[in-house]
RNA sequence: UGGGGCGUCGUCAAGCGGUAAGACACAGGAUUUUGGUUCCUGCAUUCGGAGGUUCGAAUCCUCCCGCCCCAG
């Protein structure tokens, strides 16, 4: 490939962007266009005051590109917001975007474009596609290894992969940044987006909000050994790996170990009580031209956005699940493996596939 | 009310006559298309209280208050 994400369209072909108002997907309309494809841009919203969309509004315009603005504050309050809190419910650390991306930000990308008559769709994902003579679609990572997004489109669906580009997928951040200062984009230089959904970056107070009527209650922090050190104000305030906001004074720092929703029970322990052996991941899905799927094959497994990754065996779990569990045993033993979250498979910078997080085994 | 011990930041805890370490907790910030992690910064003008000795005390002395242990 070209180092520059997938670029084999032929240029003449449309392509729509998401634009969300950041920096990323800004710089990855303006490359397509300079690639000369015809671009147009989509704006999609969710229903929750926008943050951004005076931004979009002006990267448009300063790019002299069209937008579209399309509502899915249906689908994405059905999809994404009811997992988001029902995980949160289960004591799971839900993972939005992977949701969103595969279930609501490709696809109505994908529809939209039908609707246009546009035979691309792009994003400023830092991602990598790679084309086999087959025509088959690979999902590789990005180049910039500290922000590859790869782990958050590993289960977008191979149809909408083989028409997406990622113009972003060759650069690294700063690159893109400076790329951003230079044509003097109208975006802001800032763009923590944290969960797009959640005012105030305080997803606590969103859950409160949600369940207002059927409020999480207050239960006890307890060590291994079932002894209380403390109480906390609903599971769904802490994830597994959480350090903070346990107010529990000690030598050492406490870590969350697991949830127990059933017993509204926060299970606390010591740093090195954090790491696991390997992990169960439940409705593994693989990449159709991955080749992987067999009882057991190696590779490496990210077991959170920005997680280096860990090389692993894979092992199907046979208990005639569909789609199936795998267990995944680490080379080295992990920190804070969280259910809830993905467990993206890779073989060397390609993704094969993946599943969400079950459980962690193995405390070392 | 016999004997012994102890009272330093929210918690644990250094200091033992020279002008209040550190850890945990907490707060703010940085990082970040999830949550969490991590990193940076802040956090006792004051050492249970009142006197006294001293150039100078959390550190020495006296009394008071509170707590703990052993005796009863």
């Amino acid at each position: 490939m070209n180092g520059s994400g997938n670029m084999d369209g032929k240029k003449g072909d449309g392509v729509l962007v998401g634009l969300s108002g950041g920096v990323d997907s800004a710089v990855a309309a303006w490359i397509l266009k300079e690639r000369g494809y015809p671009v147009e841009g989509l704006y999609l919203h969710n229903g929750f005051p926008p943050r951004s969309e005076s931004n979009v509004v002006k990267v448009a315009a300063k790019l002299a590109i069209p937008l579209h603005r399309r509502d899915v504050s249906g689908p994405f309050d059905k999809e994404i917001v009811r997992y988001f809190a029902e995980e949160y419910r289960a004591g799971r650390t839900p993972n939005p975007c992977i949701r969103c991306n595969r279930d609501i930000k490709i696809p109505a990308l994908r529809n939209e474009a039908d609707r246009m008559g546009v035979p691309w769709i792009a994003t400023g994902h830092y991602a990598r596609t790679e084309r086999t003579e087959a025509g088959d679609t690979a999902l590789l990572k990005g180049k910039d290894e500290k922000k590859d997004q790869s782990y958050f489109l590993f289960q977008v669906a191979d149809d909408d992969l083989s028409r997406l580009l990622f113009p972003l997928g060759g650069l690294t951040k700063e690159e893109v940044r400076e790329m951003a200062r230079r044509l003097d984009l109208p975006v802001s230089e800032k763009e923590s987006q944290e969960i797009c959904f959640v005012p105030d970056d305080d997803y606590v107070s969103f859950l409160n909000a949600f369940f207002a009527g059927d409020p999480f209650l207050p239960g006890a922090i307890r060590d291994r050994r079932g002894r209380v050190l403390g109480r906390h104000r609903g599971i769904h305030t802490v994830t597994v790996g959480q350090r903070r906001g346990l107010g529990i004074a000690s030598e050492k720092p406490y870590y969350v170990l697991a949830i127990d929703p059933e017993a509204r029970d926060v299970i606390v322990g010591r740093e090195e009580e954090l790491f696991s052996r390997g992990l169960v991941a439940r409705a593994v899905t693989f990449r159709e031209i991955s080749g992987k799927g067999g009882q057991v094959f190696e590779g490496t497994v990210k077991i959170r956005y920005r997680h280096p990754g860990v090389s692993a065996t894979f092992q199907l779990v046979n208990d005639g699940e569909s789609p199936p569990a795998f267990r995944v045993l680490f080379r080295t033993p992990q920190k804070a493996v969280a259910p809830g979250q993905a467990a993206v498979f890779y073989d060397g910078n390609r993704v094969v596939g993946g599943g969400w997080i079950e459980e962690g085994f193995g405390e070392s």
